[in-house]
RNA sequence: GGAGAGGUGGGUGAGUGGCUGAAACCAACGGUUUGCUAAACCGUCAUACUGGGAUAACUGGUAUCGAGGGUUCGAAUCCCUCCCUCUCCGCCA
């Protein structure tokens, strides 16, 4: 959500900087409502001001035994005008409020003005000595992640489709195993290494949560809902984590907070189906460890570029060839400020895939949730904190990396070093 | 699923119709005293919206005692609906 105010001083930067966006939102509707509201507010304030002052004559006169019919009277008229004025300023703070949360985030600064991902910015890239595809050509033809989970037995999508529908995964045998490695590995790393403190959250959340994060109202088409019981099932866990602390203020010594946690994630992706359904590419459910970070402003953005850095030295780690992509300003999703995107490489589609993203909402998602801190020890006056979040990473597109990657010509499968301690083996095939 | 209890400021917790934005205590913050620590004492101690003012200092107003309605000139206090938490029983991993 953004901030009221600067909507209304500067409402030509706003428009322009929703354009850049790609997105559309409706400036004039939340300019009017607000000068509507305070309008009321103006008019009803001063009767309820007479009404609390007549009241206090009622109750003086009433003390000293003496007549007060006629202010009561009075009165009765004033509290009608009153409620029916009431009404019209929960309409128009609903209307105000309902156009303010279809508003997206503005683009920071620093992030390229542009339509597509065609003008994403290429930030850097890191490639292993040995990279197939990259720095050595292939020997024999490659296998996809697809053929070499067949192959091995290891990804079962013909029965993840039995079970639940196309779209759901079904790991078996090392491939399960390996997926379990990767989870842990990660968290490991971000949590032994890198100072985040590990949250296992649920899995599903309620309609206050969805809000606070941005899923709603916009994206209610593309998330599992639970009718009965009004929860909906995460699409990452972003949304727990960073409604952890919803409604709250932050004591000064708690920012910045780090966070890092594992939660299976759901999206029903809807009108997407004929993209890149096959395989890992696209699917309903899949593994993601998440890094949630709670910011002061001013060093929001030191910490946007030290999380990228974070979800790059797990990729360093598995040996894995990825780039870094500065998403411009129509790349950016609703919310986000700044994204960073983390592609993988998948030698055998021969394609960098997204493996993760990086962003900083600024206060975007704390306005709507409000979550503040207090800047400078307990008596100083709460401010909005920033809010940052990146996958670190989702297992579906970096196991297909890995699979990829690692393939042996005779079609066997190297587990990465770092991982071989987790899952137990250091060969698949 | 059945039965019950309860939701008041950062915390504990008073408060059954008007002078209660809300006692008291604790915590926190500032200060005094003290050889140091501790203790004691004094003071401060909500937030949001809105108006005036320079988008300052300051200041007027309104709202807020889980949420929403209702009764009333006036509601933390009475009535209704909903939400949440807790306890016990049943069921279950």
């Amino acid at each position: 959500m953004l901030d009221l105010k600067r909507i209304r001083e500067q409402p030509d930067a706003v428009r322009q900087a929703i354009r850049n966006k790609n997105e559309k939102g409706d400036v004039e509707a939340v300019l009017a409502q607000d000068t509507r509201r305070r309008e009321i507010i103006a008019e009803v304030e001063q009767l309820k001001n007479t009404r609390n002052v007549v009241s206090q004559d009622i109750a003086r006169l009433k003390k000293e035994k003496q007549d007060a019919d006629a202010q009561i009277a009075e009165m009765k008229v004033v509290s009608d005008t009153i409620k029916r004025m009431d009404e019209e300023l929960r309409d128009v703070e609903g209307a105000l409020r309902d156009a303010l949360l279809l508003l997206p985030n503005l683009a920071h600064e620093s992030v390229p003005v542009g339509a597509s991902d065609a003008d994403n910015a290429d930030v850097r890239a890191w490639t292993p000595d040995k990279a197939i595809g990259l720095t050595e050509e292939p020997e024999v033809p490659l296998l996809d992640h697809i053929e070499l989970g067949k192959k091995h037995r290891i990804l079962d999508f013909d029965r993840g489709a039995k079970l639940s529908g196309s779209g759901f995964p079904l790991y078996t045998g090392e491939g399960a195993t390996l997926e379990r490695a990767l989870i842990n590995f990660m968290i490991d790393v971000h949590r032994r290494d890198h100072g985040y403190r590990e949250v296992f959250p649920p899995f599903v959340v309620n309609t206050e949560s969805m809000y606070g994060t941005g899923q709603l109202p916009k994206m209610s088409e593309d998330m599992y809902r639970c009718a009965e019981d009004d929860l909906y099932l995460i699409p990452t866990a972003e949304v727990p984590i960073t409604n952890m602390y919803r409604d709250e203020i932050l004591d000064t010594d708690m920012v910045p907070a780090r966070f890092c946690g594992y939660s299976a994630c759901f999206r029903r992706e809807a009108g997407s189906y004929g993209k890149q359904t096959k395989g890992f590419l696209r699917v309903h459910q899949f593994n993601k460890v998440e890094l949630v970070k709670f910011a002061r402003p001013e060093e929001s953005y030191d910490e946007l570029e030290a999380l990228v850095v974070d979800v790059e030295r797990i990729l360093k780690l598995l040996e894995i060839p990825y780039r870094v992509r500065l998403l411009c300003t129509g790349d950016t999703s609703f919310s986000s400020a700044k994204t960073y995107d983390l592609d993988v490489w998948a030698p055998a589609e021969k394609a960098w895939r997204e493996a993760s993203s990086c962003s900083n909402f600024e206060d975007f998602q704390a306005r709507r949730a409000n979550i503040r801190y207090r800047p400078d020890g307990p008596k100083s006056k709460p401010e909005f904190v920033h809010t940052l979040n990146g996958s670190g990473l989702a297992t579906s597109r970096l196991m297909v990396a890995i699979l990829e990657n690692y393939q042996t010509p005779e079609g066997k499968i190297i587990v990465p070093e770092v991982l071989q301690p987790y899952a137990g083996f250091s060969l698949i095939g």
